[in-house]
DNA sequence: TTGTACGCGTTATCAT
DNA sequence: ATGATAACGCGTACAA
């Protein structure tokens, strides 16, 4: 506000032009002269011209925000997910006005209803509260990631896959017995699949397996003490066997190899361990641990083409309203390092 | 787009009232009788109504938008960063709009003319690219964020206060010989501080010490190879010794424990290792790492508020113009875990 | 307490 | 190739 804006009306009467030329100068400049063309680029010069999108908006009703609803930054898997979306601005155009859900149901659909207020095209949710037809009732494009998605367009990792990998690479190993250490989560739940993985692999090929379904903990401390406790039970159960562990994700992975290297001083020839999704940690921990990725860089990309599309559709001809959800499915990768080396017979 | 949107007057001839009054129901309610305030909110609901901030924003001139420009989203801090600054929308009221820069000025550049033309009513700079003094040009309330900040408003951790803590502990373990391993920083950059810090300390209290200021690789991968050869040189420059070793931050000093554990089979009692951030890894790593944890949810919180003042401050009276900038230091909090215990004599 | 009339800065429509 | 004029949906003097 360093006195007043400059607008198109200034423009146009510093140029003898009207304002819709003016607006022509930017949305379809071919159709201006050459030589008008530079009167004005050097008339938008001296006055020191900043364009207005908002009133933009309001004329051509095109917002280019998306609304993102994430359940929080510090698990590594959304923000990196955030990350990668912020990153297709370049491509795509879009601007973002992201949230943090704070799993309250009502408070969540209160930033939708904020979002939707700012006329945003899209919008991508991660957090789980809102079931997805409720999503679908906004009439509005959305993509979901990796959570229910029965009523809208989403895009999720092959959780199945990548639990048959994870399985696969441990029986690789040598390992007698594998063991799954998950919570007990909802079977509408993509990563649910995980589980199934494991389960159907291990029927398949007749592995000996035990499937552990429990409280996993809320805070890093309890999930240690949980993990510890399940170690030592695990630990006393197959004594003379080589154990294969799947565990729901790096950090707990992290978390038991730690527990191992503190009881035996290193990673016994006869405990393999697994994680999932390729944190940080899973590098950085003492031993490299072997895991499954997600491909967040293409989930992130899928999402907004998946939006994109929808937007465009809506911003063209009639309708065409209510076409199905499309739900698109990434494969993970398996992540082979020092925690399945094969058993050394 | 499910026909037509309805506005204002859409409600006002469905109840007789005027627009003005429609608006009056949100913005002043107080000044309908009751009975109005009733019809009104009945109306909206039977018609069900949406608001449109984009026009209000037309016609009031306030956004309530915040632009965010941060480096990256992959490093703990700055996504808890963003975590923290998303989390006051609930008090402050805010919508953010959020940019990852890419190091390059010119695009940053651009993402800056962006959010200025959504009018955004003020920016929260992480990013290092673009000098303080062009930032202060653009003349929109600005806070940064733990960077060059010479000319805006700044928040940042007490960077000497923290190189203070670290070196303090690391010389209350009786440790013979104190390390600081860092990347050749300018001397701008607040996280300078530390070497500052880390060098006084040493130096007022007659401590023998290294530094050693070196490029400490670009990724992972090179990082940990820099600080095993590193680390091969002090063994056996100070064999003898009790090394206290002060790293930049966690990851380093989880890279270094690493190495020694894989070299010794445990942390050798002549090594202590002090890190900085309080990033996860730190806290799970093979042994709990001592650290400096920078108390993001104030800095975050300290950001808005100096933001909100700047924001508040021009929305009324003329314009104050061009206040001194307020530089906001934040102090850092000493995590003593298990890589500094005192030396058993 | 309520209404009138105009402004916010652009784009869209229809002319010329 | 350029212009005049009416939207877009809401806020705000000023009036009543």
């Amino acid at each position: 506000m360093g006195k007043k804006n400059i607008t198109f009306s200034d423009i146009a009467k510093y140029t003898g032009f009207s304002k819709t030329t003016i607006s022509r100068y930017f949305n379809n400049p071919d159709s201006l002269t050459l030589e008008n063309q530079q009167i004005i680029a050097t008339a938008l010069e001296k006055l020191n011209y900043k364009e207005n999108k908002v009133a933009r908006i309001l004329a051509n009703g095109k917002t280019e925000f998306i609304g993102i609803i994430i359940p929080n930054l510090y698990m590594h898997y959304y923000s990196e997910i955030l990350n990668q979306i912020l990153k297709t601005y370049d491509s795509f155009g879009y601007k973002f006005l992201v949230f943090t859900g704070d799993d309250h149901e009502s408070t969540e659909r209160k930033y939708i209803q904020e979002l939707l207020a700012y006329k945003i095209e899209g919008m991508i949710i991660l957090s789980h509260t809102i079931p997805s037809i409720e999503l679908a009732s906004y009439n509005i494009p959305i993509v979901t990631i990796e959570r229910e998605d029965q009523y809208v367009s989403s895009v999720n990792t092959d959780n199945y896959m990548g639990g048959v990998q994870a399985t696969s690479l441990l029986a690789k190993t040598g390992a007698d017995i594998l063991i799954h250490i998950n919570a007990d989560i909802p079977k509408q739940t993509p990563s649910y699949e995980r589980i199934r993985g494991f389960s159907d692999i291990c029927k398949e090929y007749n592995i000996p397996h035990e499937m552990i379904l429990t409280d996993t903990g809320h805070t890093y401390d309890e999930t240690s003490r949980i993990l510890k406790d399940l170690l030592e039970t695990i630990d006393t159960k197959y004594k003379r066997k080589t154990k294969g562990i799947f565990l729901p994700n790096d950090t707990f992975a992290n978390i038991m190899l730690n527990h191992l290297i503190q009881k035996y001083g290193c990673l016994p020839d006869d405990y393999k361990i697994i994680g999932f999704d390729d944190s940080p940690v899973s590098r950085e921990a003492i031993i490299p641990i072997s895991t499954v990725g997600q491909q967040i860089d293409k989930i992130a990309l899928s999402a907004m083409e998946l939006l994109n599309e929808q937007i465009e559709e809506r911003h063209k001809r009639k309708p065409t309203l209510s076409v199905e959800p499309t739900h698109k499915i990434i494969p993970p990768i398996l992540i082979n390092r020092k925690t399945t080396l094969p058993v050394e017979r």
